[in-house]
DNA sequence: TTGCATTCCATGATTTCCCATGTAGTGTTT
DNA sequence: AAACACTACATGGGAAATCATGGAATGCAA
């Protein structure tokens, strides 16, 4: 069982489009990264998709290495395949943390997903994901609504059951 | 695991054909390159095909031996083997990098993408294309459509299980 | 000598690198 | 438990190197 990121929470995005990594997620990546060896650095792969998607999500080499082996196992040619060569190699960047646990986040992606000085990280499993304070939250509202609708003090964990609806 | 090309995005092209290779691409030329050494710039192989490729596609060195390789298993004398050697072989030339990070783009070949002062480039695992801005731009229609099809709000990402159609 | 290609040099913009600082924890010492 | 030293982390600034691009100079060939 590979490691897996945990947690959330804000970082602050310089003039320069520096930004730290939430130490948590930095051992996760070196254990991701089957080129890392002591003294280097972690490396991973952001990918920004295409112009609807607001967010950034960020592999390890190993999940992406294993998402280009799962195209490369479809349909030469086929219209799925095409998207995703597209959003996986061509709108992707590889990124590499450096000795102080930022990495650099290129103007044009910071314009796509509208950052300015802030930006929201979130654990996804074997992904993480970066956000635009704002735009994150306002993504929490269907879940909000979701736990609203629970019968009072119901366990969040009861939506693992199949019944739970929705 | 053999590094690959990230990312897209445009370059200029001068009018003596002369080209910046993004430099994110050069570092995997190199590592393609078996031929390359300290100071030297690596070489790659560019196929333009027949006339009804509208884009150049380019190998590493390694991608392009590997290509050779798997042709020269075919049937001796097959028609699919011989219109791949003429392809990979006859409508192909290599290139190499200058100090500058850039390559010359022939005038034939720019004229056959009909490219004028600028190249789109787009990484494809272990190969990139080099496209006409526009000519690319009109391939991403089926795209999108492809992607406004999807539920909303679902992840680009089911697009590699087998029953999202195509 | 006119046209084309190959070298060499120049420059502004970006990106990377290196060093510095503040702050929050942790644990230790008295 | 108050004071202190340590360390890990987040963040900033400036110098140095790299990148994308343009132009001039050179060499060669028709």
């Amino acid at each position: 069982m590979v490691r897996r990121f945990r947690g959330e929470g804000v970082q602050k995005v310089d003039t320069k489009g520096r930004v730290s990594i939430p130490a948590s997620y930095r051992a996760v990546l070196r254990d991701g990264d089957p080129n890392w060896s002591e003294g280097k650095m972690p490396e991973f792969v952001i990918v920004y998709g295409d112009r609807r998607r607001n967010f950034l999500e960020c592999f390890t080499v190993d999940a992406a290495n294993d998402m280009d082996e799962r195209i490369s196992l479809m349909p030469r040619g086929s219209g799925r395949r095409r998207a995703l060569e597209r959003l996986f190699n061509g709108q992707s960047l590889s990124a590499s943390v450096d000795e102080t646990g930022r990495i650099v986040l290129p103007l044009k992606q910071r314009q796509k997903i509208d950052i300015e000085d802030k930006a929201y990280f979130v654990a996804m499993g074997d992904t993480f994901q970066i956000w635009k304070p704002e735009t994150y939250h306002a993504t929490e509202a269907p879940i909000d609504a979701l736990l609203d609708k629970m019968p009072d003090g119901a366990d969040i964990w009861t939506l693992l059951e199949d019944d739970a609806g929705d």
